[in-house]
DNA sequence: TTGTATGCGTTATCAA
DNA sequence: TTGATAACGCATACAA
């Protein structure tokens, strides 16, 4: 079978347990003990077992991560900051997609949890936070990606939803625009109703109301985002701007604007929250909420292992949305 | 701390033996008293520990997936489909991201042989087939995935890259193009060679060599992408159509496509391989050859299953690609 | 400084 | 039909 750390003790004429101290503690170990164990390890190149190791430890040297939907370019750019800073740490990492499913969410916890992950970051999904908690309960960390699940104190990163939204709604008021539509988010996520109220609250102090058939609400899927476009594109009298609240939504609204033949901006002016690779290849470019992904990824990474280690406990951060003003807006020209 | 096999057994007042029976195989145990363990379990929310299984078992149920890339869309989605046909059989999916990098791969297939999965699902990376064929010694199935790894005798799932790359230069040869230049991927990889070859082939049957100065290699990530898009362009004489070998090179040919100002299809055909949802809106919308992504997926998870319950056997899946024509490429305008 | 022995949670063998 | 016990691979408390 594999090479387990006897045939290493046997290879070198020791104990087992002094092979497990010159790997873990070299320093408890004589120089030359070390060296021979070194050897030994080289040639029969055995690697500790990571069950073996976590069972005795209660822990495993791997954290978990739980995101909403893997095939939305925002989650795997976070999967792939979050895999990078584990690996930096010798850590491996247990991906899990909730595919926006609270059901799917607690499974991956609970996955989790029975492979005793040192510490989870986690998109919620709207799923209870019963789960979480008892995760907490035993000492592994939770990190909140994106959005907040509710926890009492809870450690979180993710871009200010409501300033990001605050500056989609400026950007399309000072354009002129007045006959303004949403396609929200749901409203259960904490994105979702901070992007939506950043909006609202926007265009209310700049005394535009936002009309109940202009307010739609998707699930940050493609396919609601297509309906919804669908729906507000075939109003009698349709919208001059839409601000679509993610960037999975809004690739179902491009599709409903290409089918009906939509000119944009002419006819409607589009503004998206999430940048993505694609956005700026677009006809025309998308003007977008940008997120620090980067940062995002990186921050909830460090967060994580700073509790591990001790160094910090629970903390927020919020960090700054950006508008990038491409060319899907324009001045209302109807 | 958790609820372990114990907690159960005292709850129950049975033996520990009596609790995993009756759970794992449910026809050794007395009605009466499976009834009392079922009870019990409710009770104390009792969850077999992943790692005591694993260890005992020197298997965990889980099977590991290494993608080459997880920020390519593609990839997003084979890990969509592989981790919904893993839960759908009650294992656990450990997602690695290669990177491209065979050192992560490595990495990587370490990771997962330590964690005692199942069996792996994998994207070559151009690693060396020793780790692979180790983990097929200790009974580890191996999927090959995309690319073919080298195994002596591989299972693999993958598109017909040679037939996908025929589609496009029969395509561009319909058209009357001549001038025909190639961002090509990296030929120590299969499916960069076997795309490189289908579409070279082609061209000379139909009596068009392809230009040295026309043949450009990447590899296979955006940035390379550019790198030759902006050398093709800027050549004395540009050539008339061109084929990106996978889609995150087309990415970076967009960029700089966009950033020379060039127009497409006016100026320049363009066809990629891989299709990915913004493609369609894309001004112009991409011609590409599509791969069948779900099937592929689906394919590959079935086949490492199969092999886990014994019911098949090594065995390679080509799969057919498709062209799909929108409106980047057109008759030669120069 | 090194070795012996124990236990982490589970399943399976064997005995009762 | 059920229970006592061993074993998986590892790290460590304790003994030498």
């Amino acid at each position: 079978m594999s090479v387990t750390i006897h045939d290493v003790a046997r290879e070198a004429n020791l104990s087992i347990a002094t092979i497990s101290r010159a790997l873990n503690r070299p320093e408890t170990v004589a120089a030359q003990t070390r060296e021979r164990v070194l050897v030994a390890v080289a040639k029969t190149g055995y690697r500790p077992d990571a069950v073996g190791r976590s069972l005795r430890e209660g822990r495993s040297r791997s954290i978990g991560l739980i995101v909403s939907d893997i095939r939305n370019p925002f989650y795997a750019s976070i999967t792939k900051v979050v895999e990078d800073a584990a690996y930096e740490r010798g850590y491996g990492l247990l991906i899990c997609n909730a595919d926006e499913q609270p059901a799917r969410a607690r499974e991956a916890l609970h996955f989790l949890a029975s492979h005793q992950v040192s510490g989870v970051i986690h998109v919620p999904t709207g799923e209870s936070t019963e789960l979480l908690q008892e995760l907490i309960g035993k000492g592994i960390p939770i990190i909140d990606l994106d959005r907040v699940s509710g926890l009492a104190d809870p450690s979180a990163v993710m871009v200010d939803n409501r300033q990001g939204a605050r500056l989609a709604a400026q950007h399309l008021i000072e354009l002129g625009h007045t006959r303004i539509a949403v396609i929200a988010g749901p409203p259960h996520l904490t994105s979702g109703a901070a992007r939506l109220a950043g909006f609202e609250q926007t265009l209310q102090a700049a005394g535009i109301t936002l009309a109940p058939q202009y307010l739609t609400y998707g699930d940050f899927r493609e396919a609601s985002g297509r309906r919804a476009a669908e729906q507000l594109l075939t109003l009698p009298e349709p919208p001059t701007a839409l601000f679509v609240a993610n960037n999975e939504m809004m690739a179902g609204a491009l599709g409903a604007v290409l089918e009906l033949g939509w000119r944009i901006p002419e006819q409607l002016s589009l503004i998206g929250f999430d940048d993505a690779r694609w956005a700026k290849y677009m006809h025309p470019p998308l003007t977008v909420i940008a997120q620090p992904i980067e940062a995002i990824g990186r921050l909830a990474a460090q967060q994580l292992f700073d509790q591990l280690d001790q160094k910090a406990s629970a903390q927020i951060h919020v960090l700054e949305a950006t508008l990038i003003v491409r060319a899907s807006t324009s001045v209302p020209r109807i």
